[in-house]
DNA sequence: TGCCCGCGTTTGACCGGTCAAATGGCGGGG
DNA sequence: CCCCGCCATTTGACCGGTCAAACGCGGGCA
C-alpha cells in the first residue's frame, strides 16, 4: 500500500475499474473514447486513474489492436570518415514528432540493398513495428518496391521516383534543385561568372537533382557548364579535394564551387588551401545539409539547411495516412550564408511556398488499386 | 494458401502446432528451450516453423513475460551549432549489440535534468522498455539516483560517480585522464614544453577527469600548469576560440593546446588561423571524441577515438547482469594522430589493457541489499 | 399504456504467447 | 510383479488490454 508498491506493482485497468466502481470497458473508453462516457462517469474514472497513477500496458494494447505503436528506422552503417548528414538531428525531430501521437521510433540495423530486406520482413512478421521510415534512399532503392508490394506502411526520406508510372510509396524530400539554383543565383549576383559543381556519381537521385538545379541556373545566367562539373564516387573529403583540383586546374578555373555535400565542400576547401588560396576569399565554396561541420570549420561553410522538423512532421502525417494512398511532398531547404560564400537569398518565402504546394499537389491523392489482391 | 496470405495473415504458434501435430507448448519450447525436446520432435517442429515462416509475436510474448525486449535511449536535444559527439556511431553500435540478444533500442525525447524524469517513468509504467541506456551524463546527474531508487535497470555511458559510497548504478566510460596524459606525453616527446588546456566549466565529470590527466602528465614532465588551463562554459566553437586567444595572449604562450572536445579544438584552430598562424605547424592542437569533424577539417585534427563498439557491448552486458549488481567499466580511448598534432602513442596495448582490468575489478560485484524492500 | 429506439454501461470472448501443474509412457529397483 | 520416479509432452490458466454483442434504462411516439 505504500507509494513504492503502487508505483511498481503495475496497476492494471481492472484495478482502476474496481477503484472507480465501474467496469473495465468503461475505463478503457475513458482513455480511448471519452466522448462515449457520461461526463460524471468520465470524471470519476479519470480521478481513479490519477490516484492509482495508471498507465496502460503497451504490450497488452498492442496485442489486442495489432498495432505496435512503433516505427522502425534503420540506422545506416557508415564507413569511418564519412560525416553523416544530420542524422542525429533528424532522429531527434522524428522521435519528437512520433511522440505527439504516442508512438516511438525503434532502431535497427541492416545491410544496405537487397540483403537488408529480411530485417524489415522480420520486424513486420514479429509485429514489432507498424511501419518504417527510410533514409539514405537512392534511386531504384530495392526497399521501395519491396515494401509496396507487401503493403507495408512506410515513408521514404528521399523521393521514390515512380518513373515508370508505378506508384512506389510516399516520400518527403528537400528540393535540392531549387536550393542549388538559388545558390548559383546568389553567387552570380555577387559577380561570379564561372561556377563549378562537385557532385556524385551513381544512382543517388538527390545528386542528379541538385546538379540539375546548378545547371539550369547556370544556363539561365549564361554561365559555362562544360567541364565545370565533376562526379565523385563516394562522399569523402579526399574525393571532394580531388574534384576541386580538377576544376581549379582548368585554364579558366571557377571562382566558386558548389558542392553537393558538406563533406565534399570541406574537400574543396582543403584543395584551395593546398594551392595557397583562401576559401571564401579566393574561391567561394558551398556545401549541403548544414551539418555541424559547416559552422565549426574556418572559414565557416555556407550550406543548405534541411528542414528536419518539417520533414519529420510530414513523415508522420504520411505514415498515418490511410493505407493505399501515396503522396510525395517536396520541402524547401534554407541557404545558410557563412564566410565561405556570401549568399543573400533571392527567393522570397512566397516563391518557395508556392513551389512546395505545387509539388505537393502533383503527387497527392494517387491511389493504388491493389485492394482486390488482399483477400 | 498462397505465399502472400501465409506471409501476411500472421502465422500463430497454434497453427505451427497443428501443422507439426504437436501441442502449442512444444512449439514454444522448440524456440525457447530446445533442450527439453526430443531431437526428433525438435526437428519436426523446426521444419513446421520454417515451412510456415513462423515468427513469434513480440507483443504477445512481452505480455506474458513482462519484458518488452526494448531498451530506451533518450536522444539528447542539442542546440544548433553544437556538434554532437559521435552519437550516431554510438547508436549504431548500440543497436547492433542489442540485436545480438534479440533486443532493440527505442528512442525517446526528454528535457534534460529533473524535468525529463517523468518520461522515463512513463516508459517504465507502460512497460514499453525494460531499461535505459543513458548518455550525456554529468556528475550528480539526477537520473542516476532516481533510477536506482526505483530499481529500474540502466547503464550509464559516463561514470555514475558514487562519491558518497552509495551505489548509483552501472556505468561504462572512457578513460579520459589516461588519454589526455598520453597526449601530453606525446607532445612532450616531440619537444613541446608549454602545453595549454581548454576544458569545460560546470559539473561534467568527464571534463574534470580529462583535465586531471593533462595536469598530472604536465607535472610529471615538469611542465607549467599555472595559467595554462581555461574552462569554457559551453561546448561551442566560439568558446574554444576565446579560450585559445586567452592562452595565446600570455607572455609565454603554449606551443600546443589540448582541447576537451573536437568542437573546442576547432575553435582553437580558428583562433590560431585568425592570428595568422597555422594549426599543426605553429601551434599543435588536439581534440576529443574523433567526431567526423576531426578527419574532415584542414589540417585534420588529432583526436581521441571512443571505442563505441566496446562501449555498446559492455553496456549490453551490464544491462543483462542480474538486478542488484552494480559495476563500472573503464575503457581506453585511442589517440588518432593527424596533421594538427603529431602524436606517436607511448602507451603499449598491454599497459592499456591492464589499466582497464584494474578499473573493472575495482567496481565489480558490489551488491545492493535492497532486496527485502521488494515484496 | 405499450413498444421501440438510442444511449451509457457491462459482459464474454479473444489477441498470441508463456507459466505451472497435470498427464502418459517407460525403465529400474524393491 | 508392482510401484516409483523421470522424462517428454500436453492442458488449463493467465498476462492486460480491446472488440463486439448484450444489457438496462429512460424518453418519444403510436
Amino acid at each position: 500500500m505504500t507509494q513504492r508498491s503502487i508505483r511498481h506493482q503495475a496497476v492494471t485497468l481492472r484495478q482502476v475499474a474496481a477503484h472507480a466502481a465501474v467496469s473495465r470497458q468503461t475505463v478503457s473508453n475513458a482513455i480511448n473514447a471519452p466522448h462515449r462516457l457520461e461526463p460524471a462517469t468520465l470524471a470519476k474514472v479519470i480521478k481513479a486513474i490519477d490516484e492509482l497513477r495508471y498507465r496502460p500496458n503497451r504490450s497488452a494494447r498492442s496485442l489486442s489492436t495489432g498495432s505496435a505503436g512503433l516505427i522502425g528506422y534503420c540506422i545506416p552503417q557508415r564507413s569511418v570518415g564519412y560525416a553523416n548528414s544530420m542524422m542525429d538531428s533528424f532522429l531527434h525531430a522524428l522521435s519528437a514528432a512520433m511522440e505527439t501521437v504516442g508512438r516511438h521510433v525503434l532502431l535497427f540495423t541492416a545491410p544496405p540493398g537487397e540483403a537488408g530486406l529480411s530485417m524489415y520482413a522480420d520486424l513486420i512478421a514479429q509485429r514489432a513495428v507498424d511501419g518504417f521510415v527510410l533514409s539514405d534512399t537512392d534511386r531504384d532503392d530495392p526497399r521501395h518496391p519491396w515494401l509496396t508490394e507487401r503493403d507495408i506502411r512506410f515513408v521514404s526520406f528521399g523521393r521514390t521516383w515512380p518513373e515508370d508510372g508505378q506508384e512506389r510509396g510516399s516520400w518527403v524530400d528537400v528540393d535540392g534543385a531549387a536550393a542549388c539554383s538559388a545558390i548559383v543565383d546568389g553567387l552570380h549576383a555577387n559577380g561570379h561568372e564561372r561556377i563549378g559543381f562537385v557532385g556524385r556519381r551513381g544512382r543517388l537521385g538527390a545528386a542528379k537533382d541538385r546538379r540539375n538545379g546548378w545547371r539550369d541556373a547556370c544556363v539561365r545566367h549564361g554561365l559555362p557548364i562544360a567541364g565545370m562539373s565533376v562526379a565523385c564516387p563516394g562522399d569523402t573529403v579526399a574525393n571532394g579535394e580531388r574534384a576541386a583540383h580538377l576544376l581549379l586546374d582548368r585554364p579558366k578555373p571557377p571562382t566558386a564551387i558548389v558542392a553537393i555535400s558538406d563533406v565534399f565542400a570541406l574537400g574543396v576547401m582543403r584543395a584551395v588551401i593546398d594551392r595557397g588560396g583562401r576559401p571564401g576569399t579566393d574561391v567561394a565554396v558551398t556545401g549541403f545539409d548544414d551539418t555541424p561541420l559547416a559552422s565549426a570549420v574556418t572559414p565557416a561553410l555556407t550550406s543548405v539547411r534541411q528542414p528536419v522538423v518539417e520533414i519529420a512532421a510530414t513523415a508522420l502525417r504520411l505514415l498515418e495516412a490511410p493505407t493505399g494512398t501515396s503522396e510525395g511532398v517536396l520541402l524547401p531547404g534554407t541557404i545558410v550564408s557563412r564566410d565561405s560564400a556570401d549568399i543573400t537569398t533571392t527567393l522570397t518565402p512566397a516563391d518557395v511556398r508556392q513551389r512546395n504546394v505545387a509539388a505537393h499537389r502533383q503527387q497527392a491523392g494517387l491511389k493504388r488499386d491493389r485492394q482486390e489482391n488482399k483477400k
